[in-house]
DNA sequence: CAAAATAGGGATATTTGTTATCCTTAATAG
DNA sequence: CTATTAAGGATAACAAATATCCCTATTTTG
């Protein structure tokens, strides 16, 4: 059970676009060579986000993406779910209903007890992403990239924004 | 994401046994009828398990399965990461890495932040699951299944059981 | 001792999901 | 008008999950 490489991609992209300038929009083209990955594909990921309404986006030359929102407004599970979707890991297919000493009528009311346990730990996966915000990422980052690496980086993404 | 269709299988496996007298083992031929699941490769799962020192087996007539511990001392996390592996769902390929702007032989010194947090939810999960006991989950099934059911499921069980 | 039933495990399909590429269309800036 | 962009459909390559088959060693039972 492995979260798509989608995922990884678009935290990533996030945290590069909310460094982006107010009005300012940066292109899949800039994005994929910046991480080093398939423009093409990647370019499904950044859908993802439009279409979960995550980021804004503009057509034409200078177009590209920004946050549709503040980095605060932002969390890491909006995030994750927009690429990886928000099915829950755990799929009950109801396999007690196959027990042949069951009633021939017999229909369970509650959800199986052993789905409900792994629905509970799903959930305690997603509030732990829900509790992150894109702008704590920001944070964390802003201390631990050196300085001259983040000035550098941040020169790169201007000189290809839109 | 999703869970393979065999930690369902397992964690309802176990629930049986659980339910087994001291000594007696069930085979797969009988956990597979039961559920309605294909024998062969339910026995993939019912290997898994044994292979994590889970359950114990006995070959021959009157062969199979019985739990290697006492249903208290057996987690859902113990039994979902028999069968499903123990890695993360979210897997860092370090694309920071490829970013252009980075000094040549800069090396990074700590994990990537993004991962970090993805890792932090993981283990939130595992930790849900380490925290619920098989015996927890059977004294559920107790208060939840028809005391009817219940007996013709342990008669069923006891008349397949070696 | 012989026969039947069992777990274990290797080999191999089959199916599904992920990853990736290609191409067309509509919109937009210069 | 031209170049560039996002959006999205079609399709191929690849990997993982699901499933089946068959052989072996072991053990109970008759």
């Amino acid at each position: 059970m492995i979260l798509k490489s989608q995922v990884e991609w678009a935290l990533h992209c996030c945290a590069i676009l909310a460094g982006l300038p107010e009005g300012r929009y940066l292109s899949t083209k800039a994005l994929a060579e910046f991480h080093g990955l398939p423009k093409e594909y990647l370019s499904k990921a950044l859908q993802s986000l439009s279409q979960a309404g995550l980021v804004h986006t503009t057509l034409g030359p200078s177009g590209g993406y920004r946050l549709a929102k503040a980095p605060a407004e932002l969390t890491f599970l909006d995030i994750v779910e927009a690429v990886e979707g928000k099915a829950r890991t755990f799929v009950c297919t109801n396999i007690r209903a196959n027990n042949p000493c069951r009633a021939p009528g017999y229909c369970e009311s509650t959800p199986c007890a052993v789905a409900r346990i792994m629905w509970e730990a799903d959930e305690a996966w997603r509030e732990k992403l829900r509790n992150v915000r894109l702008s704590d990422l920001i944070e964390i980052l802003s201390k631990e990239i050196p300085a001259d690496l983040m000035k550098r980086t941040f020169g790169w993404v201007l000189e290809r924004a839109g």
